[in-house]
DNA sequence: GTCACTCCTGGAGTGCGCTCCAGGTCAAGG
DNA sequence: CCTTGACCTGGAGCGCACTCCAGGAGTGAC
């Protein structure tokens, strides 16, 4: 059972120019085998193995970061170590990026807090002021 | 007490380069006060909203997006749903990024944990072997 | 008055990650 | 036979978000 490059598109969710351009820049494990026709082949293991690229391009890691994970698992027994190494470092990256949005995404939610109240408590409560964004009073005509 | 543009660089974490493109593009309330000699002043409004500019930046809103909100502001009265609907718009991308991450995060570590079981589970347990990501053999050598 | 320093401007350049294109090959259907 | 359609290749192009650069001006220390 192997698919067209339209189908392993459908199936990754890569479009096929990607899925072509991951294979010339070497992060596909191996060239993708080809039919009698010169057309690619994908196999199960070949969408297993772009799964995962996807996994970790959509955990932020750089292209050239995955391809080196490529070679790694390309060169074979003995960079088990370096692997596991790569993958650590990438997850305490995913980690701190992590923490760091959602503090950026409460900061955002006090923000929208403020404008619900400022929209929909205006009705009860009218005094006071908040100011938001605007700029300060007088800063550009003293 | 306002600021040259590297103590604003400093206290922001964003470069001078930025900072003045940032400005440039719209992504500003206003243009920054200057001193007698042309030199940009921040003061703290400035600084504040270029932290908030960052907090947006920060979780992958788009700069045209920012600028679109800075617009907003700028309008002033009357568009205040507009500023929520966009910033309730992109908490919900947010958070559905923070999902999709976290899942393929724990992809990782179960990759992880394949690895170190490998490495160093090896001594006791050496039965069954794991495939992990080895090409099936003979696939390229029938 | 001459360094060194920080800042200014407009515009060019960079790195990334795709995405698109021209021109071509093959196979099947009408 | 001819068209249609899926695929191929090498290479160019694109959008984004900066980042860098050349050339210049003001300020202070010596």
């Amino acid at each position: 059972m192997s698919l067209t490059i339209a189908q392993a598109s459908a199936r990754t969710g890569l479009s096929i120019d990607t899925l072509r351009y991951y294979e010339r820049d070497g992060l596909l494990l191996r060239p993708v085998a080809r039919s009698a026709t010169g057309h690619r082949r994908y196999d199960e293991a070949d969408l297993e193995w772009v799964r995962l690229v996807t996994c970790l391009r959509a955990t932020g890691m750089p292209v050239r970061e995955v391809r080196r994970y490529a070679d790694l698992v390309r060169a074979g027994d003995g960079t088990e170590q370096d692997r596991l190494d790569l993958l650590h470092e990438h997850r305490e990256q995913v980690i701190a990026q992590l923490e760091q949005v959602t503090a950026h995404l409460s900061a955002i939610e006090r923000k929208i807090g403020l404008y619900t109240e400022k929209l929909h408590g205006a009705e009860t409560e009218r005094a006071g002021g908040l100011d938001l964004e605007r700029a300060p009073a007088g800063s550009l005509a003293p």
